[in-house]
DNA sequence: CGGGGCCTTGAGGCAATTCAAATTATGTGG
DNA sequence: CCACATAATTTGAATTGCCTCAAGGCCCCG
């Protein structure tokens, strides 16, 4: 009756396990090969970045839990972010084929990564094939938001981008298992801006009206809320196909 | 002292091949295992779409010649053009492991394309796994230059977003040796508007301020001429990194 | 209790849009 | 090779969504 304490016990990679089978199949074999990976816990403190676009990389990175976003800068210093992951989200496999980082990866809070040797993932891909696939869907799959988020900031007027980075976090979260209700927020009005191509100025403005509407509300430490995710979803303009969420 | 006929004359999958190469070291036996692919050339006039959003697939498309684009649409019915692909590139490999479409490709004008089944080229990266690595480093490329075109869009204003685009696909045509000086320009406006996120009308009036400036040139058959492309790479904030051209 | 983030609000300005119409290319059939 | 239809470019005028600048308020933390 009581379960076995042991080997099943939570496991710093299970995150990454349960996210690589939301588009892939796995055998248990195969998630026990993941688990059996060697890797370094490393704990980041808010705004610390684990890579700077250039660095020379030796290492992949697995958020274990915790935020982190990828960021680019114009010329002009103008700074975008490209992406925002999750617990489970692997954050740089682009480096296990392309070791020098194009990008910068910032913690938006206190995080916790896992860093994994890139010859360690090569050789478990090689003796793996299940797992080989695995990865390169999981990079396909971001490839697909990456464009999602070049509609968003190209073609959605600022109160529906808005809206629809919250349902893109908001299905994530969910997706992966995770509280979804309340949208981790620990974004600053600066970063939504900075996500969305917008002006932090202008996003207080669109955070107002979306509350006021109902769509969201203000939440302890800073967290968004979402009283109704299929009424927001309408207004992001939502489509799940992208997510290629099919399971 | 006549060059001998034979297997080493132009094959349609060798533009392929050179863009592998751009990323890649691929042995020769490599590249002749990727001609001895099976395909079937097809021809698509203007404006055909290959695939739609949606369509379930069982081939992938190499761009032999010509001009495709890739493309989402909003809720509203707006469009977003998300790449844009010159001879040699491989158009939609995401579809090897995603087989449901999640963009549409549409040729910009008539081009020619080979068709491979995608498990012919399952079994040649199973077989071959220096094809399978060039394979997922092309992959993780358009993957930087989506997130560079979420930059670009998000927050470039609209003078630097049209030269940058002109920028990137003369410094991709010269990197696959094709002649850059004249931009592939059966663009038209309307398509630059919705790759760059802009109104067709306002990029008329950017274009006439970059001819008016001498950056850009008008050139036979509606194509962009660029006098001087080292102007154009200040004008349009291009940084080559993203793009991962080391060689 | 003072300083530094972050959020909030107002006023004014501008880049880009919308709407509308004229002009110029492109292509097709007679 | 011209006439006509269609698509693409060009231009103007008015509008607006979002930005810039600037100041004030809140809250956390030392």
């Amino acid at each position: 009756m009581r379960k076995k304490a042991g080997a099943s016990e939570v496991h710093p990679l299970d995150a990454f396990i349960r996210r690589l089978r939301l588009h892939s199949r796995l055998a248990d074999a195969d998630a026990e090969a993941i688990r059996r990976l060697p890797f370094k816990l490393l704990q980041t403190r808010q705004n610390a970045q684990p890579v700077r676009e250039g660095d020379l990389t030796s290492h992949c990175m697995i958020l274990v839990s915790g935020y982190i976003h990828r960021f680019r800068i114009t010329e002009g210093g103008d700074r975008q972010i490209l992406a925002i992951y999750v617990s489970g989200d692997p954050i740089d496999l682009d480096r296990l084929y392309l070791p020098v980082a194009d990008d910068t990866l910032q913690a938006i809070r206190e995080s916790a990564i896992a860093r994994i040797p890139q010859q360690s993932l090569h050789d478990l891909c090689a003796a793996r094939p299940a797992i080989a696939d695995a990865i390169v869907r999981a990079v396909l799959v971001d490839s697909s938001v990456f464009r999602e988020w070049i509609l968003n900031v190209g073609r959605r007027d600022a109160r529906t981008r808005i809206a629809h980075l919250f349902c893109e976090l908001a299905v994530r979260l969910k997706a992966q298992g995770l509280p979804f209700e309340h949208v981790p927020m620990p974004l600053t009005q600066d970063q939504i801006a900075d996500a969305t191509g917008l002006t932090s100025v202008h996003v207080n403005r669109i955070l107002k009206a979306l509350r006021a509407e109902g769509h969201i509300e203000r939440s302890a430490g800073g967290l968004v809320c979402v009283p109704d995710l299929d009424k927001l979803l309408i207004v992001g303009g939502f489509d799940f196909r992208y997510l290629h969420l099919d399971g």
